[in-house]
RNA sequence: GGAAACGUGUCCGAGUGGUUUAAGGAGCAAGCCUGGAAAGUUUGUAUACGGGAAACCGUAUCGAGAGUUCGAAUCUCUCCGUUUCCGCCA
C-alpha cells in the first residue's frame, strides 16, 4: 500500500509512475484521494476542536462539584453534551472517508521503478542476460514427468492417492535430491551473510495481510477453517512478518533473513501444459532470501540478491536468462522484478524458478516496519526477498538436462550433499 | 477438552470514576562531577493523525471493539491473546 502522505508529497511522480504500470485512470484516482484526504482533514481538525474544549470544560466540572458549586458545573455539563454530539458526528464523517480512502488505496499498486521496462504483458519483459549452453539431447530423451517415473524418483498417482493432484512424492534418490537441493541452497545463502529462520508454515490473518497476500489473494492460500491460519505460500509471508510492528535502529541494517519452508499454494485457475509434472504444485520446497534494508540502498541490494541466485544457477550448471519484468507484467507489489529461468531442453521452453523483487516501503508501510533516522524520526524500511531458489522447477530441468542413456547425471556441487552422482 | 489468573510506556510495576497532565523503579541518551571511569546528581526519553514557517500546540492510544457517564486505565458487555494447573499426547 502506498504512503498517502508521500501521495500528496509527490503527486506527479506518482502517476508517473503508475502510468508505467498501466494503471488506469491514475491521475483521476490520484486526485480522488487527495481531495477526499483533504476533507478527512477538515473534519479531524473540527473534531479535534470539540473534543479539547470538552476535554477543559470537563476538569472545571470537576473542580467546581468539589467546591460544591452545582448550578455552574451543570451550565458547563449543558456545553459539554453539545460538543459531544457534535464531535460524535464528525468523527463518523471523518472515520468513512478514512474507509472510502483506504478501500481505493488498496486497489493502487506500488509504483514501479523508472528502471522498469514499458509494456503489457510477459512478451515486453526485458533480457538481461542470457548464458549457459542448451544441451543437445539424444534422441530417445524424455520430459521430466517420464524420467521421475523411469527412475521411480517422484510419484505424482501415489500423491494423488494420499492428497490429490500437485502434491508428488517423492522417493529414493528423488527424496535424497531434495534434501540435498535444500541444504545446498541453505549453506550458500549462509554463507553470503544470510541467517537462517525455521519459521512456522501456518500464520494467522495479520501476517497476511502484513505482507500482501491478504485480501488481495484470499482464495490463493490453504484455510484452516477451524483456527483461523494460512498455509504459507511462501516462507516470505512468516519471515518478513517478524519485523511488523517493529522499529529497528538503523545501525541493524541490513537484516539479511533466509529460510527454507514447503509452499502451499491452491492455484485455482491454472490449467494445460503450464502444470503437467513439476511446472505447478500445490506443495513445493523452497529457500527464500529476505531483506530489510535502508532506502537509501536497496537498488544495489537488489542486484545483489539476484547475483546470489544466479550464482547458484551458475553452479548447478543450468542454462539461465535474467528477466527485468515490464510494467505489465510486475506483480501488484513490486517497484522493481527480477525473474530468473532456467531452459528444460526436453520441453523446449523456459521455466522461471526465481522472482528477486524490491518493494521499497509498500510491505513496510503495511507491516510498520521502520527504523529510527539519525534524528530519531522512524522511517519506513525497504522490504525485498527473491527464491535462492524453489526446487520443483529446478529438478525438471537437472533431470532434463542431464539425461543420457545410462542415467542423470548430478551437477558436480550437489554430488557432496547428495552422496550419489547418478541417477539409474 | 476442563478450571483459574492475567493483559498498563523500551522493560518492571503502581493505579477501583475527576490535581493520572499514567506514580515509582530499571534501562538508554545528554549535561554536571572525574585525570578517566564507576558511583552520585540533573535533565530528557512512545506512536499515530491533525494544525503551524518554526518553536510549539491539539487529539487519540493502558490487549481490541462497543456501552454507561458531563468525565473511564478504573464500571458493564463482547471478542482476542498470554500464562498456570488438570486431562490427552509426539
Amino acid at each position: 500500500m502506498l504512503q498517502l502522505n508521500y501521495i500528496r508529497d509527490n503527486k506527479d511522480e506518482v502517476i508517473k509512475r503508475l502510468n508505467l504500470k498501466n494503471f488506469k485512470d491514475a491521475e483521476t484516482i490520484i486526485n480522488q484521494i487527495i481531495e477526499m484526504d483533504n476533507n478527512r482533514r477538515a473534519a479531524q481538525k473540527q473534531a479535534d476542536d470539540c473534543k479539547a474544549e470538552a476535554n477543559a470544560l470537563n476538569r472545571q466540572t470537576g473542580d467546581l462539584k468539589r467546591a460544591g458549586k452545582v448550578d455552574e458545573a451543570e451550565k458547563i455539563m449543558a456545553r459539554t453534551s453539545e460538543l459531544k454530539v457534535m464531535e460524535r458526528e464528525l468523527n463518523e464523517k471523518q472515520k468513512q472517508i478514512e474507509k472510502e480512502v483506504q478501500a481505493i488505496l488498496v486497489t493502487v499498486p506500488n509504483t514501479p521503478s523508472f528502471k522498469v521496462p514499458a509494456g503489457k504483458s510477459a512478451e515486453d519483459n526485458e533480457v538481461v542476460l542470457e548464458e549457459g549452453k542448451k544441451p543437445e539431447l539424444y534422441a530417445g530423451a524424455r520430459p521430466h514427468w517420464e524420467l521421475t517415473a523411469q527412475y521411480n524418483i517422484i510419484d505424482f498417482e501415489l500423491g494423488v492417492k494420499l492428497t490429490g493432484a500437485g502434491f508428488p512424492v517423492y522417493k529414493g534418490k528423488g527424496a535424497r535430491l531434495q534434501r540435498a537441493l535444500i541444504n545446498f541452497f541453505l549453506d550458500k545463502a549462509i554463507a553470503a551473510g544470510y541467517y537462517e529462520i525455521q519459521p512456522p508454515i501456518v500464520v494467522n490473518e495479520d501476517s497476511g495481510y502484513g505482507t500482501g497476500q491478504l485480501p488481495d489473494k484470499e482464495g490463493q492460500m490453504y484455510y484452516i477453517n477451524e483456527d483461523k491460519l494460512y498455509l504459507i505460500p511462501t516462507a516470505e509471508v512468516p519471515v518478513t512478518n517478524i519485523y511488523r510492528d517493529v522499529i529497528l535502529k538503523e545501525e541493524e541494517l541490513p537484516i539479511k533473513n533466509c529460510g527454507y519452508t514447503p509452499c502451499f499454494r491452491r492455484e485455482a485457475g491454472s490449467y494445460g501444459k503450464d502444470v503437467r509434472g513439476l511446472n505447478r504444485l500445490h506443495q513445493f520446497d523452497k529457500v527464500e532470501i529476505v531483506q530489510i534494508v535502508h532506502p537509501s540502498k536497496s537498488y544495489d541490494i537488489l542486484e545483489e540478491m539476484l547475483q546470489h541466485s544466479v550464482g547458484l544457477l551458475r553452479d548447478l550448471e543450468l542454462p539461465f536468462r535474467i528477466l527485468k519484468l515490464c510494467g505489465g507484467d510486475m506483480s501488484f507489489g513490486s517497484a522493481l522484478t527480477y525473474d530468473l529461468e532456467v531452459w528444460s531442453a526436453a520441453q523446449q521452453r523456459w521455466l522461471e524458478v526465481s522472482s528477486v523483487s524490491n518493494f521499497e516501503t509498500f510491505q513496510t508501510n503495511r507491516l510498520k516496519c521502520r527504523y529510527r533516522d539519525e534524528k530519531g524520526k522512524p522511517q519506513l524500511a525497504h522490504s525485498l526477498n527473491g527464491s535462492a531458489l524453489a526446487l520443483p522447477r529446478i529438478v525438471a530441468a537437472l533431470l532434463e538436462n542431464n539425461q543420457t542413456e545410462q542415467g542423470i547425471k548430478l551437477p558436480k556441487a550437489l554430488v557432496p550433499y547428495c552422496g550419489f552422482e547418478m541417477i539409474n
